[in-house]
DNA sequence: TTAATATTCGAATGGTGAGTCGAAAATTAA
DNA sequence: TTAATTTTCGACTCACCATTCGAATATTAA
């Protein structure tokens, strides 16, 4: 294992790079799909070389997916944190996860598709989308308390607004994104503030 | 080839058979992840047997899909036919694939997922499934012409409601199902009516 | 009943791809 | 410079799985 700091990090890019490459091959290849083979020259190292990285093709699916969600979950603690009130809190968090997937597309499309095909029980990256998951229901529950949403079972309305959210952000048109402002005054103009009005 | 009719429909069936077994694993373990093992097993025949009604494992799985996709086309011509205006009509489109859905959830949810994971030139699923997303953006565009939308670019519009469907109707605890009325309920609460206020 | 046809399937075949090996090259440390 | 240590990778193994074979069984037709 490397010693200096320069050297781990570098061990690092390295990793993610595999990452990168097999994201590619995933996307359009799926868990089974893919081959260590592709994935291999997709990231620019020999096969043999993957295996000095990660212990099984598994690991390095696994290892998107937890990176992925546990970069997302880190960029919305702070909106959660925030001192606004449910429906902006709400509001906020979509445009940043919205803000997130601009970046990084096919990651995020991955993310949010994968997890459908995989059954492996315990995985770590779970915990972090459980985490998002219940924060947002949680949102929708107070908003909705508060008047601030239209009064809908909030199962619901989550199951709806995620829907939503999905199609607008990830079922995209490379050519005509939609920009924060289109996701924004969408979800303004169809839930509805009760209390402005 | 077989001969009477008799013969014909029970070779139907055959297949029919075989394709619900099919579903069942390529819903849990993917195209690639299923073997034609497993298939014959769940099915009930031999794995030779399954090469007598089908060339080849694509062949199934693409006949899942076509078979939908067909199907689902033609229970929603008539509502697509019916003398409604354009929201009306929309709203019944969305009912009536949810009464679809109702009825074989695991067959919805394959139907609408998958594709994403095949790249497939030529599908010819993919001519009922174009059309009928074809149609639903017609509405939606006339919908919003006639001021019975809010007025929303329609190509977001599509996404939104696209989603917010998947959303409700698919993503799915078996033990809550939506309702049609929560459907219905939901996307007039959501996409009020300008003309009606 | 017998011949033809349709259906079934267990056992081979062949290719593919995950994961391993052992040796080389590159880098770091002494 | 030399001796570790780290990194790289082509070639190999071996299990798995789609597909085919060839023979058996069942059904229909004469």
């Amino acid at each position: 294992m490397p010693v200096s700091k320069r050297q781990l990090e570098e061990r690092q890019m390295r990793q993610d790079r595999i990452l990168n490459g097999a994201l590619e091959v995933f996307k359009t290849k799926g868990l089974e799909g893919a081959t260590m083979d592709e994935i291999a020259i997709e990231s620019g190292f020999g096969k043999a070389t993957l295996y000095y990285y990660f212990h099984s093709k598994e690991e390095v699916f696994a290892a998107i997916l937890e990176n992925g969600w546990k970069d997302l979950w880190a960029s919305l603690e702070p909106v959660i944190a925030g001192e606004e009130g449910p429906r902006k809190t709400f509001v906020n968090v979509l445009l940043k996860i919205a803000e997130n997937a601009k970046n990084r597309p096919g990651l995020y499309e991955f993310l949010f598709n994968a997890p459908k095909v995989i059954t492996f029980e315990e995985q770590p990256w779970k915990r972090y989308q459980n985490r998002m998951y219940g924060t947002i229901q949680g949102l929708l529950e107070d908003g909705i308390k508060a008047g601030e949403f239209p009064n809908i079972n909030p199962q619901l309305l989550f199951k709806a607004m995620g829907g939503l959210f999905m199609g607008l952000v990830l079922m995209g048109d490379r050519k005509h994104p939609v920009s924060e402002k289109d996701v924004e005054d969408l979800l303004n103009k169809l839930i509805a503030d009760p209390t402005q009005k």
